[in-house]
DNA sequence: GTAGCGCGTCGGCAAGCGTA
DNA sequence: TACGCTTGCCGACGCGCTAC
């Protein structure tokens, strides 16, 4: 069976969608930013195309992404997992996006919830099993729907709390914060539950921690994560 | 200090156009 | 006819300014 490439009928050439997708996904640029930043290059499109590109790819390239580290054998590490919540206001209302970071900050799971009892603590916590299997230790923050969850799952003795544990959780949120401020809002939890699990693959892909290696090594795995997002659904 | 206002920018929607 | 894409508009919100 041949599969059939999601760019069939697109009037634009595949590399413009993709590099559209990764400005508005990865930077904090707005749907008019990328507009204006392809007018520089020559390439006329409206904001309310970036906005349907992204809406119509996002998914499909962050499932592709996951599918690639898999491939490669690099496997995502049940050492160590890190839980948080962030607060996410839409119209007025506050919502929770949950996270769940492994131990080298490679962010595994985005779930949004309206509210931050046990019971979403819960679905959160049986989705990022299901998906990556049952971790060696769960480090939480001190809010007690964890632990409940945790108690319902049985692994309620893998769990570590402390102030200062789940540093690397909340550093994750810190590039969610900086896009989320550059849209000014989300509109709808469908769109931020979208974009917080699109994010999280691309942001995944191209976080190459560059303090922690040398620049030629930097640039090299720059270089081939640009390559392989080139590559995306061109199979 | 703060309340009110106007403006600019945002994402999102609906309708319609152009093309294969 | 189906689909990609544009246009025009909307409501929500942040921010700066002004008056009190």
């Amino acid at each position: 069976m041949t599969k059939r490439s999601p760019f069939r009928y697109f009037k634009t050439r595949p590399e413009i969608i993709r590099l559209a997708v990764m400005m508005y996904v990865r930077f904090p640029l707005s749907l008019r930013n990328v507009e204006d930043l392809l007018h520089e290059r020559g390439i006329e499109i409206s904001h309310e195309t970036v906005r349907y590109w992204w809406n119509r790819f996002g998914l499909i390239f962050a499932a592709e992404i996951r599918r690639n580290r898999v491939n490669r054998m690099r496997s995502y590490s049940n050492w160590q997992w890190h839980l948080d919540e962030v607060f996410v206001k839409i119209n007025g209302e506050t919502h929770y996006l949950w996270r769940a970071v492994d131990h080298e900050g490679e962010v595994l799971e985005s779930y949004v919830t309206k509210r931050r009892d046990r019971k979403a603590a819960l679905k959160f916590l049986r989705k990022s099993m299901k998906r990556y299997g049952q971790p060696e230790s769960i480090v939480t923050d001190k809010l007690r729907s964890y632990g409940a969850a945790m108690r319902v799952v049985g692994n309620g003795s893998r769990q570590e709390t402390g102030r200062w544990l789940n540093n690397r959780a909340e550093n994750s949120h810190l590039p969610f914060r900086r896009r989320e401020r550059a849209m000014l809002r989300f509109r709808q939890m469908r769109c931020l539950q979208k974009f917080a699990a699109v994010h999280s693959s691309v942001h995944n892909h191209f976080n190459q921690e560059r303090a922690l290696y040398s620049r030629d090594n930097f640039k090299f795995n720059r270089a081939a994560a640009l390559s392989e997002w080139r590559q995306l659904c061109s199979a």
